[in-house]
DNA sequence: ATTGAGACCTGTCGGC
DNA sequence: TGCCGACAGGTCTCAA
């Protein structure tokens, strides 16, 4: 599920159900997920009210009455599934993570919902970090621009790029270059850049770091498949997982095809990406 | 400092 | 059916 546009919907869907809601009691059914909980993780929760939902990158941050903040990364597998209490006592559920052996976290609210966190893989992490220090935390401070925000730009994206002999593909992966977008946006992106993921980053920029058009497009391209994506209209994926079809550029002809870059699979054009 | 490889976990799918 | 390897949308750590 969860790049940037995946992680943005969660967040959609749990700001209404968390914000304005207390936390009644935390049931937290192992000790870490990819790190361990924060000491005292449920006891610093109870009888919190969660004021609002935001998110940065792939990161979700509950901001709580007690000045703390909750931090939750969904990894590759996590999510979360909300449950009303109804008066038979029984449970309707709103969506399918069914696999119950890897509920790892369950928080009943003051309103009734219960909010479970589900991740097989357990890929995923909770963190509390205190007030003032969300700049200093490990994972949040390292994070490059935001690439929805006003700070995102052409000229963001080849200073960050100047002087990478990294492929441009993984480069769109290094979460300080541009923070939120994953293996399959940065395929996706290139595509509509019309780039090769195999150049180097460099490319994209001047020697002293200033944007090339490849940096303008590209820019440009990040954005329109992030927003396309949390939109959700249009066709899914347009190389991601095309492997053998045929490019859907207009006039081009060429094929998808799959190559593995830093041990991932990219999808692209070699016919149009250059 | 950068870069590539391996690690962390579990599930699913295709081939033999 | 059973087993085995490859692969999965993330990120960290370590060695070169």
């Amino acid at each position: 599920m969860p790049e940037l546009p995946e992680v943005e919907s969660v967040k959609r869907a749990l700001e209404p159900v968390l914000v304005g809601a207390t936390f009644a009691t935390v049931e937290l059914r192992r000790k870490n997920l990819r790190i361990p909980f924060p000491r005292r993780f449920v006891d610093r929760l109870v009888g919190t009210t969660i004021t609002a939902v935001t998110r940065r990158a792939k990161y979700l941050l509950a901001t709580l009455s007690s000045g703390e903040t909750l931090l939750m990364h969904l990894g590759m597998t996590g999510g979360f599934r909300v449950t009303h209490a109804r008066i038979d006592g029984g449970y309707r559920s709103e969506d399918g993570l069914d696999d119950e052996r890897h509920d790892h976290v369950v928080f009943s609210l003051s309103s009734g919902a219960t909010v479970t966190f589900n991740d097989a893989r357990r890929f995923g992490l909770m963190d509390l970090v205190r007030r003032g220090a969300l700049d200093a935390h490990p994972v949040l401070g390292r994070l490059g621009p935001e690439p929805l925000a006003a700070a995102f730009d052409a000229a963001a994206l080849a200073r960050a790029c100047c002087g990478k002999s990294v492929a441009l593909k993984l480069a769109l992966l290094d979460q300080r270059v541009v923070a939120g977008v994953g293996n399959i946006y940065a395929s996706e992106a290139l595509w509509v850049a019309g780039l090769s993921p195999k150049r180097k980053a460099a490319t994209i920029a001047t020697a002293t770091g200033r944007p090339r058009p490849t940096a303008e497009r590209l820019a440009a391209a990040i954005v329109e498949v992030l927003e396309l994506a949390i939109a959700g209209t249009g066709p899914r994926f347009r190389v991601y997982e095309r492997a053998g079809g045929p490019c859907l550029r207009q006039g081009c002809g060429g094929t998808v095809t799959r190559i593995v870059q830093g041990a991932r699979s990219t999808f692209y054009c070699p016919a149009c990406q250059k």
